[in-house]
DNA sequence: GTCTATAGATAGATAGAC
DNA sequence: GTCTATCTATCTATAGAC
């Protein structure tokens, strides 16, 4: 049966976001599969090649997530969706371990490499729906905020972070000129 | 001799910037420091203990490294000298690894509470030397740039990294309301 | 092709020697 | 007080049974 290599596949992700990078191991991973840890080693021969389908896996959730408010007009709706996203910790406990596994793998760097593209790709359509002014600067901005507020979010633990991080993601918009505005200079 | 238990920090230190989280082990350290893996634990009994240690350790460096630019007052030159900072991939090895502690211990945790107020305080300060307009949500927006910046680097290792992260964190500042304007609103 | 017993390496912690 | 031999748990990987 094909299918039992997606469900340690599932298995793996779930014990990714609940247990973070340092739980993610081939006994617990087969365990809640519900396979022996020498089965797993069947349909992943390594630890990496089972880091790297589960990072996949990840990646496109991700994306797919992102893709479910594209057409959105409103600054306010999109902060708040965004938020929302990057405020869930497994999603950023998963992110993270992928940072970290890109750190010291080349080949999750580039399965890392392509995700950045690919958010890179829907930053600029949410800009380009609320009519804001694309470069690839802001386009940049925006990710590494979103990705910093994340990452803070779940060290600090904050019980207001989801407010918090949407505010900063909305006030970033406001400041953001709209589309064939100039460069927003304040007056001097 | 009590500096040994320094001996053994520093190599713990030295053990988590350049292997990372998952690399940070006990015989690593120790041999690292020139010890037995036994001997260490004798000096820090328990594996949190340690990481405790190198935590507030990493800390402080990380503060100190913020206060050398403290009194700047231009924009471009602290931009510059903060993405200075955070483009080093061993400092954000070390932060990473103490987010994820964080997210594992509450013990960690509330020392990474005291340096997100720390860090600020710190950009609190910047802000008011290069007479821009302070506000929590600015604060909380640069401090979420810098790290999201940081954390993008590491993991995607583009080569143009430090230019780009300038260009970033200097562009938010030139968005940043300076001290008495009211927030910058984009004409419409 | 599917699965498992078992090896081999490495982790963290402790009881106890000096 | 300083240090180490050693135990137990846990990890990844492989050789081989079905």
């Amino acid at each position: 049966m094909q299918d039992r290599r997606q469900t340690i596949l599932e298995a793996a992700l779930a014990t990714l976001r609940e247990e973070g990078y340092s739980g993610f191991t081939q006994p617990r991973v087969a365990k809640r599969a519900g396979v022996r840890q020498s089965h797993l080693t069947y349909y992943f021969p390594t630890r990496l090649e089972l880091i790297e389908a589960v990072a996949r896996a990840a990646v496109n959730g991700q994306l797919d997530a992102l893709d479910a408010f594209a057409g959105e007009t409103s600054p306010k709706v999109t902060a708040a969706s965004i938020a929302n996203v990057a405020m869930r910790h497994e999603n950023t406990r998963v992110l993270m371990a992928l940072a970290q596994a890109s750190d010291e793998e080349p080949s999750i760097r580039s399965l890392f490499r392509e995700f950045a593209d690919a958010i890179a790709l829907r930053i600029t359509r949410m800009l380009e729906s609320m009519g804001l002014a694309v470069s690839k600067e802001h386009v940049a901005m925006i990710h590494a905020l979103v990705v910093g507020l994340a990452v803070v979010e779940l060290a600090v633990g904050r019980s207001d972070g989801k407010r918090r991080a949407s505010a900063a993601i909305e006030a970033l918009f406001a400041m953001l000129p709209r589309t064939g505005e100039r460069t927003v200079q304040p007056s001097r």
